[in-house]
DNA sequence: AGCACGTTCACGTGGCGTGAGGGTCC
DNA sequence: AGGACCCTCACGCCACGTGAACGTGC
C-alpha cells in the first residue's frame, strides 16, 4: 500500500542482487521509472523493486531481451486489466438477474389478484 | 480454411523475406511446425506461413530475441483465449437476463387479476 | 574529505542470422 | 544427373551485462 520511493540504487541493487549498472540500463530502456531526488539520486519504490524482480525472472530464467521484457510487461498489463473486466461482468450478470427477480416480485404484488397468491420464487425459476 | 501443407522451405522462405536457414532455426526453436514429406522435406501451411509473419514483426521490428517470441506468441494465446470467453460471458449475461423476463411474463399471464390487466413492461425496467 | 551517486565509454559473452560443406531424395 | 532438400559447423554482428574513468552531491 505504502509505496513511496525509498531505496538508493546501490540497496536497491543488493534488494534484488543485480549490478546497479543494470539497473540504470533497465531505466534508460523505460523498464523501470525510479523517482529522483533534488540532488537527482534515484529513489527505487517497493513496486520499482517488484517490477525489477520480473524482468529478472523474463531475462535470466526466460532468456529474454529487454525488448521482450517491454512487450510481455505490456501483455501482462493488459491481461490483467482484462482480468479484472471479466470478474465485474461476472459479478454484474448475478446482480442483474437478481434485480430482474426484485423488481418482478415488487410488480407481483402490485397486481396479483387476491384470490391468486404469488407462489415462492424457488417453484418458478428454472435455470440453475 | 484450407490450411493443408503446401510450401516447401524455398516457397515459404520466398513468401516471407526470409533466409530458409532462418526458418529452419526457428523450428528448432519451436517456433513453427511444419508438417513433413514422407521424404522429409518440411511443408509449411498458409497457417505456419501466418506465423512466421508475426514473428517476423516481433523480431526485426520489435527487436525481440526468440525467447521473447515465444512468450508473446503464448500470451497472445491467452489473451485471445479470454477475449473469447469475455464475449461469451456478456452474450449469456444479455440471454439470461431476456431468458428471466420471459418467464415472468408467462407467470403474470397466469396469475393476473383480469381486473388488472399487466402493464408493458418497458414501464416497469428501470434499469438502463 | 570521502564515499556513493551521476554519466559515458570500453570490453566480453552469447544469441541469431547467414553462408559453406557434405549427404540424401526425387 | 542435377537441383533442392536435409543437417552441422563456422563466422560476424549486435545486445546486454559489467567494469573503469571521471565528475558531482551529501
Amino acid at each position: 500500500m505504502d509505496d513511496r520511493p525509498r531505496y538508493m540504487i546501490s540497496v536497491a541493487a543488493d534488494l534484488v542482487d543485480m549490478h546497479p549498472q543494470t539497473l540504470r540500463l533497465y531505466e534508460q530502456k523505460g523498464l523501470v521509472r525510479p523517482k529522483r531526488t533534488a540532488g537527482n539520486t534515484r529513489l527505487y519504490s517497493e513496486r520499482d523493486v517488484e517490477r525489477l524482480r520480473l524482468v529478472q525472472r523474463l531475462t535470466t530464467e526466460l532468456g529474454l531481451n529487454l525488448a521482450g521484457v517491454e512487450q510481455v510487461l505490456r501483455l501482462e498489463d493488459q491481461l490483467q486489466r482484462m482480468q479484472r473486466r471479466l470478474e465485474r461482468l461476472e459479478r454484474e450478470l448475478r446482480d442483474r438477474v437478481e434485480a430482474v427477480h426484485k423488481q418482478y416480485r415488487r410488480e407481483l404484488v402490485l397486481y396479483r389478484s387476491p384470490s391468486h397468491p404469488v407462489p415462492r420464487r424457488s417453484q418458478w425459476t428454472s435455470t440453475s
